[in-house]
DNA sequence: GCGGTTCTGGTCACACTGACATTAAGATGA
DNA sequence: TCATCTTAATGTCAGTGTGACCAGAACCGC
């Protein structure tokens, strides 16, 4: 678990003139706020080798020779975080020659977490003492410099997942199997930062059928709002001919 | 321009246990038929090497450890159409470890190429008789086996195409610099399979701002027809933060 | 019980769309 | 010459989806 490899490191820069291909992730999740308002954040490995040493990088690594593209995000996105990605897809492929000191061809994933799952992982290992090194959690809004021409892979994950939130049902991916509509509401507000009508919004994704409303209730400070399971018959995006996303899964989760 | 590359060619199967990266691009274009209506086509390449050897595969060519993947994709796309693509965006990255008989990262391209350009070009190769060898055109809808794993790439290149054309420009792509409305629909309507109502379709596109009517016709059989041009200050499609299509371009054309 | 807040259902106007009718304009053939 | 045919172009109408907004329901804390 402490394992982490930083994308795209390179052991020799200068000799090999051949194109090596690394993996890397844009992982995405769903902090809660002490003003109790949700921010999308996103965890970074610090690189530990030569260039941009000590810089902040996307998770990843190099592909290795026996390893599908998906399967080296999946292992790369286990090593920094200890979980499983509710989604999973592939984002770019980056090749310019430039991008690094030698060559590398960078195929970039990009992923979504439940934020519930997060949020225990992270107090897990706080109560733990054992923080994955190198790893930490920023803000989608506001990140750091960094390594490579990650931040522009990163500002393109973005403009994806906000593009995608609109006409599919990926925001599901950030959610427990349980929620109440305005918790599903808070997660479309925070991807694109605005706000929306609660009551339009319950209109649209009721009439979607996507959700299965539950005989449960979450009580707050107000009037108790219905929790609502996500129908796994539906997909969560449109993939067309590349197939379910985990068709070595069973789809009784 | 007679040399052509059909992509993820081996030069040797068993000895190498390293990753090497291809590019191909499936071409899309349109081809009149003899009952006047349009056919999606796209040109295929005879394999002379050993795995799938004599089978029909996407153009492409292994990369050049100093060319930038879409060049790669420009380049090998002129070798075997001797043309430039109106559009060319990336597809996908195919990498399957069981996708060749050695690991092979496919990157992938699709492009469009403008019906008129492709026409003369083949009708001036069958004058000169040096039509390139090894390189056919197929009806998208009627494809030869293909080798590797180049026909689901190509079925997925296909469904991107079909969505595509729903919420962007693409379309224009394949039409000359003038064009009536009637055949835009006619591209539309090849692509997606479907019949459009001629008045709807005109209604929406007009609304949309993407086209400036010209003062010509297009006369035929009956009621003139008149040209419209493609707003050129309109992206063909939105790509987001990986900018402009060909950014080492003028826009001036 | 009362005010405050959220949940939930409803209305209304507006924009968009599919289906379809109608007129305009040229070509063709009796 | 002129009726007919076909496509171009404009217009109408009903159904649908959406944003803006209102109102009652339900619960908490005071």
């Amino acid at each position: 678990m402490t394992r982490t490899n930083a994308a795209p490191a390179l052991r020799d820069s200068a000799t090999s003139d051949t194109t090596r291909v690394a993996v890397s992730t844009v992982i995405f999740s769903l902090r809660r706020l002490s003003d109790d308002s949700a921010e999308l954040t996103l965890p970074l490995v610090r690189r530990t080798r030569d260039p941009f040493e000590g810089a902040w990088a996307l998770p990843g690594g190099w592909l290795d020779v026996t390893e599908n593209l998906e399967d080296a995000a999946s292992r790369t996105l286990g090593e920094t975080t200890g979980l499983r990605a509710s989604y999973l897809e592939q984002l770019y492929a980056f090749g310019d020659v430039d991008r690094s000191t030698s060559r590398v061809i960078s195929i970039v994933y990009w992923a979504l977490l439940r934020a519930d799952e997060v949020d225990a992982q992270v107090a897990a290992h706080a109560a733990a003492g054992d923080a994955p090194e190198n790893v930490e959690w920023f803000p989608a809004a506001n990140l750091p410099d960094l390594a490579f021409d990650h931040t522009q892979i990163l500002e393109y994950a973005l403009w994806r997942l906000r593009n995608k939130v609109g006409y599919s049902r990926i925001a599901h991916g950030l959610l427990p199997d349980a929620f109440t509509l305005a918790e599903l509401r808070e997660v479309y507000e925070s991807i694109l930062g605005v706000r929306l009508d609660p009551a339009n919004f319950r209109r649209q994704v009721e009439h979607s059928g996507t959700l299965i409303p539950t005989e449960s209730f979450r009580t707050g400070s107000h009037r108790p709002a219905r929790l609502y399971r996500y129908n796994q018959d539906v997909e969560l995006a449109e993939r067309g001919p590349l197939g379910p996303m985990f068709p070595h899964e069973s789809r009784t989760t």
